[in-house]
DNA sequence: CACCAGATATAATCACTGTCAACATCGCAC
DNA sequence: GTGCGATGTTGACAGTGATTATATCTGGTG
């Protein structure tokens, strides 16, 4: 163990120093959510794993919500870019329609980082002031989504921006939302991703100058762009 | 303590059995539930406040899911009445308005429980069966008056019953739990309570076949009826 | 009236958790 | 080289949910 320092190797070197604690433990920490969901997560638990004092973990993270926070800030990173596509389709209307799908494709195959992003775990959001931003990054998203749309005037200008945005914004959360939470209140008699597709298309069409444009797509959407560049 | 058994009054007697633990477990825990959250409720602080050993409470309810499943079930009782008069509204579209300020109202007043209720804590729900019929008659209240619209013509018939009435309920639930769970990320600068209203309004517009019905509505609204029976 | 079964509460304990304060070790800049 | 700041450790405190075995009370039966 001599020169084996600043590598960015998965191996764990038994010196004193982890060196690359705080990065492995968000790495567990993320695998920790998704099996085990929020309540099972223990700093504990963490530091066991990796080798370390179950003390070691706070020389990194204030504490155990520091560690979400932090989770949940790079949840958004890679959220943008999941629903970062949709914003490359040329019709605003459909845009905020394919948004609106990776939305709820995102909370559905990453469901306990969608519950610590949007949930009430970590709150006020004025504590975690990057989580903060990235929440904020997300309202802006969707703003600029229906400026172009009034711009262009495929969507019916009902009020100002902000206003609209926000609109859109709870249309889409309450699709995603509803189908983490209450999906199995439906008793899974019925296509729950079929349902969302449908109900983020009577909401959207219904803020549309032009309603028959989305009817006009497939019935059964596929995330934007369907595959290549 | 001879013969004061089974009257229902508060008022504690230091006999070995308590008496009333159940209900007076559930009465406390909702009062810390409001006062400190989900989080910050504890059984052990309950029966300690109460006054009795700390394993008293799991004689009553298995554990501490259980106690907050009754909890929840209870708010969907309150929630029920508190959204009931939206049901008078002879409109079917402004019924379903009505019903959405509605929920957003008890959301905001009744947040924690409001979590509780339709929250990932409790989950999956087929292992709260009162809990869980609550949520499906949720559902058929919104259903019914779905078919209310569709009977009386004043809601375009986009799907059927069931799916209309989810997208309803997405709509409704999105501007409530996006309310709750992301008002600060606005920062206080709008009024939320009337952005609510707003992307109320301009969703169930957009499934009403006359939208202008709704914006016929005074500009801030008050829970149905406004007062009187 | 005696008595027992079942409901209810207790005591003692286990296995966890987050967090803090004091101490140990390491590496890098001076 | 040395010392200081960053990093990791030890040990402990206070709190939690939950289980097991035991104690106490109550109401109905003979």
């Amino acid at each position: 163990m001599t020169d084996d320092k600043a590598m960015t190797m998965t191996t764990t070197t038994t010196s004193y120093h982890h060196g690359n604690l705080r990065q492995e433990l968000m790495a567990l920490a993320e695998k920790h959510l998704i099996t085990g969901g929020i309540a099972e997560l223990s700093l504990r638990a963490l530091a066991r794993e990796i080798g370390v004092s179950q003390t070691a973990p706070y020389r990194h993270f204030k504490d155990k919500n520091a560690l979400l926070a932090a989770l949940a800030t790079e949840g958004f990173r890679r959220f943008f870019e999941f629903c970062l596509p949709s914003e490359r389709e040329p019709r605003a209307d459909i845009s905020l329609l394919y948004f609106g799908l990776g939305y709820v494709q995102f909370a559905k195959t990453h469901t306990e980082m969608f519950h610590l992003m949007f949930g009430p775990v970590l709150q006020p959001r004025n504590d975690y002031p990057e989580l903060f931003a990235a929440g904020r990054e997300a309202i802006y998203k969707v703003r600029a989504g229906v400026e172009r749309g009034y711009k262009t005037g495929v969507l019916r200008e009902l009020d100002d921006v902000a206003s609209m945005a926000h609109t859109v914004w709870a249309a889409v959360h309450g699709v995603a939302t509803l189908m983490l939470d209450h999906g199995d209140t439906y008793g899974y008699h019925r296509d729950l991703d079929l349902q969302a597709e449908k109900s983020l298309r009577m909401m959207i069409a219904g803020l549309c100058t032009d309603p028959s444009e989305i009817s006009k797509l497939p019935d059964v959407l596929t995330p934007y762009p369907p595959e290549n560049a």
